[in-house]
DNA sequence: TCTGGGGTCCTAGGACCC
DNA sequence: TCTGGGGTCCTAGGACCC
């Protein structure tokens, strides 16, 4: 594979993607710290950040931790509308995108110097057009590697661009804190420091044989690869999701095996609605179950045949949460999730579920989860996850 | 730190086939 | 008859990412 040997990959990162959303579309939000999302934090706004309110942290915590932010519910539509022109602006840019979420793409654009200019000027476009154009800040970070491209926009945040010169890669990227690179997270970070190994330069000198033994085969090659900023792996066009699911938190309150039911014939119609639209089709049915412990188990089901009909799928998951339940009453469940892998790309026909009756298994779900929840809009949000605007789901005999 | 909702990739054992 | 080597698929778990 064709590896430039100039900086020419770009990591584009929204900057607190749905807090400036939302400081965007309210003057009065601007300036101050901005929570998004209630009973856990799913952004902060730099502001908040400043205080030490982090993404997934509980809200009481935050809460405590900024007692002056202001806290708004999440707006998903809105997200995914600002995302969708942001991306429009990168393939303005180049064709060469690769989406890595909602919020982050790298883009290549070593085929553009001649007819637009150097790596560099492009990136400083691109920041200026998407803060004119659709008013949000973006980190860039531009490098020789993915990888590198990646660690540079991380270290430029918020609202920065930092060009990583071939020539000074490794001075670069050795005094960074191991926490820095891809794919270390808590549990690598912290066997890595009881060898007193802090920074990446001590991860490169340590040798890939230390590594594999520490960390095993696949994840100590990796880590070697990158400590010296080796990275072959190209931008890519196209690449799309290999499972799609949903899942629910329950909390602690004991749950009744018609209500854990009614739940996943819920999330079960949600991710088939979604793979429906998105016409993929997949063969492996994943359930999630999170216990009272917090501690996670999956089991899954592979079908003869992919498809993205509820009918095989809610079947297949159902016999997998029947098959759960005595450990489930043992040890209490905390959360249910659906997902549906080994997604093919064939196109899907299908006749739509919706002209059929509502049957009387989708009455069952409805009462056992109102007898649960209490109101009716309340059960439509749980049985719909939080899709707005949606009709009622018509659940398969 | 008492915890959402969406994903990716890797590892490893067992079944099964040639 | 007591035993090779290799490949693929399925299942489950774990670490990690945003």
């Amino acid at each position: 594979m064709f590896v430039s040997s100039d900086a020419t990959i770009l990591h584009a990162d929204l900057d607190a993607f749905y807090a400036s959303v939302e400081q965007r579309d309210d003057p009065r939000l601007r300036g101050r710290p901005v929570i998004v999302g209630g009973g856990v934090v799913l952004a902060a706004s730099y502001e908040a950040k400043a205080r030490g309110v982090r993404s997934a942290m509980g809200g009481r915590q935050a809460r405590q931790l900024c007692p002056e932010a202001i806290v708004v519910p999440p707006r998903m539509a809105a997200y995914t509308a600002a995302s969708r022109a942001v991306f429009e602006i990168f393939r303005r840019t180049t064709p060469l995108v690769e989406g890595l979420s909602i919020d982050e793409a790298f883009l290549d654009v070593g085929g553009l110097r001649r007819l637009v200019g150097p790596p560099a000027d492009i990136a400083a476009r691109l920041r200026r057009e998407i803060r004119e154009e659709i008013g949000l800040p973006i980190t860039v970070g531009v490098a020789r590697t993915k990888f590198l491209a990646k660690v540079a926009s991380g270290v430029a945040k918020p609202d920065g661009l930092l060009v990583v010169a071939p020539a000074g890669e490794l001075a670069f990227l050795h005094p960074l804190p191991v926490e820095r690179l891809w794919g270390v997270g808590p549990v690598t970070a912290t066997k890595l420091r009881q060898r007193r190994i802090h920074t990446v330069g001590q991860v490169a000198r340590l040798g890939e044989a230390t590594l594999v033994s520490l960390l095993g085969a696949g994840a100590g090659r990796h880590l070697h690869a990158l400590a010296h900023n080796r990275d072959p792996r190209p931008v890519q066009v196209g690449r799309r999701r290999g499972s799609m699911g949903a899942q629910h938190a329950l909390g602690r309150t004991p749950h009744s095996p018609a209500d854990l039911d009614a739940i996943l014939a819920g999330l079960v119609d949600r991710v088939t609605r979604r793979m429906r639209a998105a016409s993929r089709s997949g063969r492996t049915v994943m359930l999630r179950l999170r216990f009272g412990d917090y501690t996670r188990a999956t089991r899954s089901h592979t079908l003869a045949k992919a498809t993205a009909d509820t009918t095989p799928l809610l079947g297949a998951a159902r016999a997998l949460l029947r098959a759960a339940l005595p450990e489930l009453d043992r040890r209490g469940v905390t959360l249910i999730g659906v997902s549906v892998g080994n997604l093919d790309d064939s196109p899907v026909q299908l006749p739509l579920p919706f002209e059929r009756d509502p049957g009387a298994e989708l009455d069952a779900a409805v009462d056992a989860v109102r007898d649960r929840f209490g109101s009716t809009a309340l059960t439509r949000a749980v049985l719909l996850g939080r899709e707005p605007g949606v009709e009622m789901p018509l659940l398969p005999d």
